[in-house]
DNA sequence: CTTTTATATGAATTATTATTCATATGATAA
DNA sequence: TTATCATATGAATAATAATTCATATAAAAG
């Protein structure tokens, strides 16, 4: 292909991108999420997660870490959305409340390593 | 459930939740993919990426920002093996490499607003 | 060659994020 | 009520990441 078609595809590619671009909302939405699993003690907590609700304590065995580490990260987690947490008695049971998240991360450990 | 029962059952759950940990390597890895994409402006350039390739002043024109940060991201991206580049004449035209993470990215748009 | 165009790079600065430490809170047990 | 256990919190510090600026490089045009 000559040296102007080319040109003339990349500016009408460019002009599609911007229309398929999400809007800055989305953007920092999807941003904020993807920045709060992308932190390896906190995709952790997830994986500890998965299987069904955990108090704190049994979270910081999973992940290692002290408690106030693992506080903040968790802290984090639920101003995402990503997990919940109810108390029961003088624990405070954490659990995953955005399934979407897991399931992206599932998906992601999936793919990894088959390229 | 008594306050016994329910103890065991949450100690076997972080047993569980212990086997299927992924390890280490995996973890990193992972986190580190979603932390590239946990950000705006890298966001944004694989959104305009994900039509086709495009040369460095038109991911600059569709992201905004200067092309010297923008250069910098997509070295991060590029690092992260989310796209790769080639030259041609003198542009350097970059596309997506990793199309599992692109697919990744548009599921977690589809799930923006749905909860 | 020399200049221009397109992009990359390194170092410095700034901004953001994580971790730690000490302490506070809130529920239960004694 | 007091002591204790489980967890949260705020402030300080440490670590990491992003942005900017000046400059370097590589190709092409003149």
């Amino acid at each position: 292909m000559d040296r102007c078609k080319e040109e003339e595809l990349h500016e009408a590619r460019l002009k599609e991108a911007l229309q398929r671009m999400p809007s800055d909302e989305q953007i920092e939405e999807m941003g904020s999420r993807f920045k709060s699993i992308g932190e390896p003690s906190r995709l952790k907590i997830l994986f500890a997660l998965a299987g069904g609700e955990l108090c704190v304590d049994h979270v910081v065995e999973a992940v290692g870490g002290n408690q106030s580490a693992v506080s903040h990260q968790l802290k984090t987690l639920k101003a995402a959305r990503i997990v919940k947490c109810r108390r029961s008695g003088k624990k405070i049971l954490y659990s995953i409340s955005d399934w979407h998240v897991m399931t992206i991360i599932e998906l992601a450990k999936e793919h990894l390593g088959c390229e």
